[in-house]
DNA sequence: AGGTAAGGATTGTTCAACAATCCTTCAATA
DNA sequence: TATTGAAGGATTGTTGAACAATCCTTACCT
């Protein structure tokens, strides 16, 4: 065997064998989960096993495999007999999750004197991520750093387990955010609040910057339940 | 066909007709997550596929989907090509547990107020029962009675997800209590905390009531982690 | 119109076979 | 002796097929 030029070579080497690693039905699952929370496949639609495991040419026990993970996630629905469907999300979900975001970030974000400085500058980079998209007029942008802004006041807690559940609850919402048609509209309102959160904490307005959390719960739930339950 | 004969009849069928249609995997895994929890499958054990799937009389797919369902409850991990295991949660494993729960439950026991009532009698409930437990000596009661006091307190949130998450952490956790040998040494510390909370609760003292929780943590944290990072 | 029976399509479950991977053992070599 | 390498057995990963169970549609009959 010849030895391989000099490379920074070990780096790609680890990525790869990472993705090679994972099992073939995570990494199925990974691709219908970028479909569902890009919008292709909506809330509502049946998933064929036998269609899908063709059109992916992997076999139909691998397929369920998949189905039964993106299951766990909440992010399909599993009716016996008849098949699995993307969620639709209704009113009481929204307020389920919303009901358990509260609990999750509010506490969490009370841990912001305690908390690691490394995650502290996780909301700050979020924050600055999303300011950075509404300058360059990418919405698309200011929609994955509101999402990343709030994992980063979830990991103030420093629990994996949280960050975990509150990553499974944004993707959920994902899906309910699918009836609001244009994203600034929706993303445009929340930036400067995230902002003003972030000023609250640097200036150790702790309790201040709980209060205005709650306020963009508030207003966020009842953005989605007036669509959810309007037209 | 002939009539059957008029009985409540329908009663029992629906009852039929939804342990039949719970899958197969889901009894397997009931089965499985006792022996665990009995401490008769200890932590770090190997399951083997073929082993179990002879021993139970199911085919080989059927238990791997029940321990699908355990490794989501974190009771199992999986290693891939290596197989499944008993998990053996170790100091920091406990130490995120912790963390993760001090924020739900804080945030939930904050909640008092705005909870149903139906949710506050579930936590009157729990503490009589781990009461009654102790008046009769059984301690095997007081422990699982401290279980429901915490999923009661996570409840007052009304939010189905967060229960859920609670109810993976705990499950989690006493998989750690296996090292702990005597229950009642273990667990009759923690009646009064539970009382002293409810006493607090019930007197609208909310905020102390979550420091006599956050005190509980601390304790019962130590108590673990010593006995983990001990002999 | 309403109920019913047949049929096709889809999912549920199991099995057997093979590929891929890991672990152990043992021998060879420096 | 310690390390490397190869063979082998054991276990898991994946697939395809087969059949049972269930659902849905259609067409028919009263």
């Amino acid at each position: 065997m010849t030895t391989a030029p000099s490379h920074d070579w070990l780096g790609t080497l680890a990525d790869d064998r990472l993705s090679q690693d994972r099992a073939r039905a995570e990494r199925v699952a990974d691709k219908l989960r970028d479909r569902m929370l890009d919008g292709e496949l909506t809330p509502g639609l049946q998933l064929n096993e036998k269609a899908i495991s063709e059109a992916l040419g992997i076999s139909r026990n691998t397929l369920r495999e998949a189905f039964r993970l993106l299951t766990h996630e909440r992010l399909l629905v599993h009716e016996h007999s008849r098949g699995v469907f993307v969620c639709e999300p209704g009113v009481e979900e929204v307020a389920d999750i919303y009901a358990a975001r509260r609990v999750i970030e509010c506490g969490a974000i009370r841990r912001w004197a305690d908390a690691t400085e490394e995650a502290r500058q996780g909301v700050r980079d979020a924050v600055a991520f999303g300011v950075r998209g509404a300058e360059t007029d990418n919405w698309l942008d200011v929609g994955t750093a509101n999402i990343r802004f709030h994992r980063a006041i979830t990991a103030l807690a420093g629990s994996l387990r949280l960050d975990e559940e509150v990553q499974r609850l944004l993707a959920e919402l994902r899906l309910a955010f699918y009836v609001m048609g244009n994203p600034r509209e929706f993303y445009q309102d929340y930036l400067p609040m995230n902002q003003a959160i972030l000023a609250l904490l640097d200036a150790d307005s702790v309790a201040e910057a709980e209060q205005e959390l709650l306020r963009y719960f508030d207003t966020a739930e009842s953005h989605l339940v007036t669509r959810l339950s309007g037209p």
